[in-house]
DNA sequence: ACAACATTTATCCGATCGGTTAAATGTTGT
DNA sequence: ACAACATTTAACCGATCGGATAAATGTTGT
């Protein structure tokens, strides 16, 4: 597999987590400290499976780690796993800068 | 619909529409400038109906803009909409990096 | 008017998604 | 050993996804 190829999977994987509002929540639980999942699973109104599926897609992004302790599972956010979607989304955001830029250099030179 | 319910609703687009490799690749192919359907289709082994359809998820995530020119379509990225995506980025990338100063000065008080 | 062209809409297909419930697994405390 | 608990796996469901092809739509040049 070629690096490009990796680096399209990792980005999918991110994408993909960050698209769903209850796994959206889920990141913003885990940023406030690590939780079991129960502990995650408990302000929403969905299924303790439906919970254990999302943190897999959030496991497979490299945004959640999961270990075990006891019989608990503890859950912790790596945000390390944001850097390539927000190094594209800062390319782009670049680009637009650059392009109003340039706008409004042709403006001022070209009234 | 409240506030919380819409900026969801553009997130669950936006990182929707950055979650396929395909239209990363659309999203980079305006980058360097806007560009018509038939173009932007060229360098794409798949049909243009598919294309279309990228084009519409692109669109609706305010990612992309249409506009008629003849009988082309003309169009154009338009970046402004990552911004609430990069917002909740670097939301948790802070998190993260305060994360990492807490365990520093942790490790620093208590060695 | 009409033929060629650019793009979209309609319809269909198999795969994946987000959810469910029921059963299985692993872990602990007594 | 066993009962209770935390979590996952399995199997299923309807909806959405990414793709295809065929037909429709809109636009242009002659």
């Amino acid at each position: 597999m070629s690096r490009a190829a990796t680096a399209d999977a990792r980005l999918d994987a991110v994408f993909t987590a960050l698209a769903d509002p209850t796994r959206r929540r889920i990141v913003a639980r885990l940023a406030r400290g690590s939780a079991t999942v129960g502990e995650i699973a408990e302000p929403f109104a969905i299924s303790l499976p439906a919970i254990s599926k999302h943190l897999d897609v959030l496991g497979r992004a490299g945004l959640v780690q999961r270990e075990r302790e006891g019989r608990f599972q503890r859950c912790t956010l790596d945000a390390r796993a944001l850097d390539p979607a927000a190094e594209l989304i800062a390319r782009y955001r670049d680009f637009w800068e650059d392009a109003l830029e340039r706008l409004a250099r042709y403006v001022e030179d070209d009234p």
